[in-house]
DNA sequence: CGCATTTGCGAAAACCTTTTCCTTCTGGGC
DNA sequence: GCCCAGAAGGAAAAGGTTTTCGCAAATGCG
């Protein structure tokens, strides 16, 4: 058999060694109502000699707060969830809250479920985080804790969710290559079902616009999140305008893909075709040849934002609508200005 | 203001509605002790309708049991840890246990403060997940819970430990190469100072050995886990051996690069040389040119079953020492029977 | 000095459930 | 008819903390 565990210290054994009441004991340690100086370093003395910890269960019992929070996940085994997630994780485990994490697998089923357990449990606020930035379904009808969203935002805009700021992020990502010289870009992205392609592709737009300037080949490339699609629509571009001297693309994978592609067939990165991602997956970014230069979502700060403003709806100050949090280019070689190169 | 949260219901109200007492009540719906049918379905019944749930919180403080888990990870940026850390959440969440989530970021100060906060908690148990299967120190020592360790093992033979077996692994990498009738086999991998890479050169030497074969270039390649490397590691392999007919590769980052390097080099894969990689990290062994054959550490499952044996010792039936578990070696073009090609 | 106010502290309730007795009741065996 | 066993259910304690309220002492004011 398991050795019993050894019976906790409790305040009870603090206020007997500090020779007070419980009552007076516990108001010491929470600073709360009148206590005299010396009585409370007695009770602080008392409790460091036992190394008294509070039984946060039977606290939470009384204050009807658990300093708990769930942090719901629909699928989480993509690579976006997770520095959200660990942002958020971050953000909560600095202060004294802990974390339940419930991973839904994109399953509504299982959410419910989750959503369930988590109220028995008397989470003081729940934290969603979404896969892509395509709105997700609220689940904030009728329930008694916030909720706040992050990546993927609520379809009801009474709940409030932080995102991406995808557009403004890919008009700099274009406005980076106009400045660097490029006049012929083209765009070459995911699927137009995804929101995160349709907003990269309307900053790309606007960008060129602004700056009064065509986008090579006439027309968005929309396609798959993969290398293998970047591969093939290296080509296509490259049929579509073989002068184009700069590609900005939808994601790292794609980039890489057109990248190695574009090798192949004799041009240079970035002499003759510069080149720009998306997310600044470091794995991918890193590793093409020249380095990638991409927009980094920041990730763990959205989170950390998120889970702060969770912290605030706890406590009363409430917010609503859809953030959108800045992201930044990190420029590497093959897009560069020449003094880097 | 936020609107104070209903008042919840409470086995009182249950007791109340089936006209017993709450005594009773508590017996029917758990099952226990000594009470007729007619009345546990009339408990059941109050409680359906009033929707009671009971306050976990209350029972605990009584049973002493939080159905609780800490989940500490030293390093989950990486990309191992995650799986392992998945599939240790799905074991507990298909269950009623709850699992916090904490993310010590390979710090250990904030290792301890996590431990600390998880004991103050009163979790049931602690599963600890690292970064790489290099041994970690042991948290266990006078713990009052039980722990068991995945991915890394504890440096104490006493605990619990759950990691691939990746001698065995490498092995069957290395036996498939041979009965794909290759017969000059280079190993390229990452630093000695990896466990992980140890072990994965003492099973494919193991392999080449048992199999009356040398290995090709005469040494293994050691390195480093990325990309770059193993575009540079194939003009060394290449080099000693101009005739080598295959490669195992530590990682499939490593694989990715060595695959591309070869390409260039007018090495046809698989037809001049089969290329075996390893962890299956999809994103990159189902993009290279061709697909990587790899070898899978079944992670999910790994941390599902380290999961699975915290809930035995949480129980009392503690187990203890490393317990290797199986790899799958995935096949794809880049080592493949005729058949397959 | 007398009264009112403030300060310091303790008793007890409250939070909600489980579990340990204890009592009552029912039926069977003799 | 009596006794006993077992079944059914209830009263109350326990678990550890916070908070309210009340009491007594100390202090301020005239």
């Amino acid at each position: 058999m398991r050795p019993e565990r050894p019976r906790a210290v409790t305040i009870n054994d603090v206020a007997a060694l500090a020779k007070v009441s419980i009552a007076t004991a516990s108001k010491a340690l929470n600073g709360r109502g009148q206590v005299r100086a010396e009585t409370r370093d007695r009770v602080f003395a008392a409790a460091r000699e036992l190394s008294f910890q509070p039984n946060p269960l039977a606290r939470s019992l009384v204050t009807g707060q658990t300093r708990t929070v769930g942090l719901l996940t629909s699928d989480s085994v993509g690579r976006f969830g997770i520095p959200v997630m660990l942002g958020a994780e971050d953000a909560f485990g600095s202060g004294e809250t802990a974390v339940l994490l419930c991973d839904a697998r994109g399953d509504a089923f299982r959410e419910q479920h989750y959503l369930r357990t988590l109220l028995a449990r008397r989470v003081d606020g729940l934290i969603v985080v979404g896969e892509s930035t395509d709105p997700r379904p609220s689940i904030s009808r009728d329930l008694p804790i916030p909720v706040v969203y992050a990546y993927a935002p609520s379809d009801d805009p009474a709940d409030v969710s932080f995102v991406p700021d995808d557009v403004t992020g890919s008009g700099d990502a274009v406005r980076h290559l106009i400045a660097l010289g490029r006049r012929r870009i083209a765009h070459v992205t995911g699927p137009t079902h995804y929101t995160a392609a349709r907003e990269r592709a309307e900053g790309a737009l606007g960008a060129l616009e602004a700056a009064g300037l065509p986008l090579s080949g006439g027309q968005v490339v929309y396609g798959v999140w993969s290398q293998r699609w970047g591969r093939h629509a290296a080509e296509i571009v490259l049929n579509a305008d073989p002068d184009v001297d700069a590609v900005f693309c939808g994601s790292d994978q794609i980039a890489a893909g057109l990248i190695e592609a574009a090798r192949e067939r004799g041009r240079r990165v970035p002499d003759d075709i510069a080149v720009v991602g998306y997310d600044n997956w470091e794995v991918l970014s890193q590793e093409t040849r020249p380095p990638l230069t991409t927009m980094d979502m920041n990730l763990e700060l959205l989170g950390r934002t998120a889970a702060q403003h969770l912290f605030a709806a706890i406590e009363g100050r409430a917010t609503s609508g859809v953030h959108r949090m800045p992201c930044r280019l990190v420029i590497r070689d093959s897009a560069a200005p020449p003094a880097l190169q």
